[in-house]
DNA sequence: TCTTAATTACGAAAACTTTCGTACTGCACC
DNA sequence: GGTGCAGTACGAAAGTTTTCGTAATTAAGA
């Protein structure tokens, strides 16, 4: 398995644009990231192609304006954050991450019915493969 | 409520060996980071001279050696890092971050169990305070 | 008091990320 | 073919964090 590199935050904007709405050029990644925040399209362009170096990133060289897609797992790169945090702060542990969330802020019904609807969907699955 | 600083990478060890173990001297925090990695005593001591500027840390200077401790809560820290990551990569949504966690790395029973728990615990909170 | 050892203070280099200016390229239109 | 426009390439500046060298300070012991 492939060590996933932990994104900087201007490479992890970049991938969620790209997980969200597929395959964009620099100008509409750019576009989009000025709804935000005012950047340059150079520098876009910049941390895009830093990207394609680093492999965190495809591009089609076909058109003109190249087209450039995401080229790590969205679903990798989440687990690795979470990772991180986790052995940063919560000493390895998951629930205790986990207790963290649903403790503070106020967690909603809903969102806690949510987490128990899942809970209940592992356990069903779990049964099965065991 | 005073914002709570995003504290840096080094930052956060410091934080961390002083949350677990009390308040300490630089010497003995460059000791317990050396245990993982090798860092110079005029690094730390400079990171937490920072941290102090920053009024992350406070210290009591009356014995030659200064005796740091962190003076920013743990609990106000943790917090702040998972609303980071919840509002970078999981828009906004507290469940989802959960679920996630929950979802891979095969979460054992134990965990899990754990978690359950815990909602119940909340719940039962809940039912009095409403 | 002098020397030595441990510590603090501080500036600056090194490393990493983000930002942007400028030059170059290719293409469409006249 | 020349001109203008949109894009790419690239180096370097700016910003941030980490690292460390060196000087100043303090305390203890000879």
């Amino acid at each position: 398995m492939a060590n996933i590199i932990q994104p900087t935050d201007a490479e992890l904007k970049i991938l969620t644009l790209l997980w969200r709405h597929g395959a964009m050029s620099v100008r509409q990644i750019n576009e989009k990231l000025n709804n935000e925040k005012e950047v340059g399209y150079t520098t876009t362009l910049k941390i895009m192609q830093i990207m394609l170096e680093k492999g965190l990133l495809t591009r089609d060289t076909e058109l003109k304006s190249h087209i450039y897609s995401a080229n790590i797992q969205e679903t990798n790169v989440k687990n690795k954050m979470i990772k991180n945090l986790v052995n940063q702060v919560f000493g390895g542990s998951r629930s205790n991450l986990v207790m963290q969330v649903l403790g503070n802020s106020n967690a909603s019904l809903e969102e806690i019915n949510e987490i128990k609807e899942y809970i209940k969907f592992l356990e069903s699955n779990n049964k099965t493969e065991e």
